[in-house]
DNA sequence: TCATAATATCAACATATCTTGATATATTAT
DNA sequence: ATAATATATCAAGATATGTTGATATTATGA
């Protein structure tokens, strides 16, 4: 598949949507502290930040076995205008419930 | 769904990218003239244009039994960078072939 | 080494989207 | 009015994508 269309159909998902906003106001988190605020499964949430990271949205930083989620700087004018979009709908995000306990890694 | 969904599920499929890249390029065209340059059936086209002018990228000027597809304009940003991605990607587009043949309307 | 924790991946099912052929609607010409 | 043309819409099947539970992988600590 083209870049283009990788890139659009990474961001054709409510999910994915939310999650992308989520992570652009609450900075580099693990999989499990968005298992917490959204209250999904693991693997589904694995999922979808796999589909935003190859999408060019996403970074992971490994640090040990957590792997930190964050919005890849810099994107390029189309990512980030898709980014603007997304800050200005109106998403029910869920509260932010960090459970992470790393104290060895600082993101 | 949302607005900004809507458009992005507008341009998630090969033919629809390959229409806005077509349309942006040849102007106004009636579905007929597409089936002929694409080789699609007609409710094919019929419907992908459809999708394309519900999510905010075309527009429709009937004459007589003729609809004339062509760019949306003023598109806003996030619809202008994306219409601008499109114009950057290697597309295989077929030539154009004009059957119709209307001298009432100038589009 | 073994157990545990975090994450990734897989298979099966559910859901959504696309394609096609048939049909409906609307306009024009005879 | 009837026929022909352009387009839109629908139903059915094919394809793609999302969700879930189970399993695999990797890193850490006892």
């Amino acid at each position: 598949m083209n870049v283009f269309l990788e890139t659009v159909s990474a961001l054709n998902d409510e999910t994915r949507v939310k999650l992308l906003a989520f992570l652009d106001t609450h900075g580099p988190l693990c999989v499990c502290d968005l298992q917490e605020s959204f209250g999904m499964i693991q693997s589904r949430l694995s999922r979808h930040l796999k589909i935003l990271k190859d999408g060019g949205f996403l970074r992971v930083d490994r640090c040990g076995t957590w792997g930190y989620y964050s919005i890849r700087s810099p994107l390029d004018r189309f990512r980030t205008e898709a980014l603007a979009e997304i800050r200005c709908l109106q998403l029910e995000l869920p509260p932010l419930k960090k459970i992470s306990q790393n104290e060895g890694c600082t993101l």
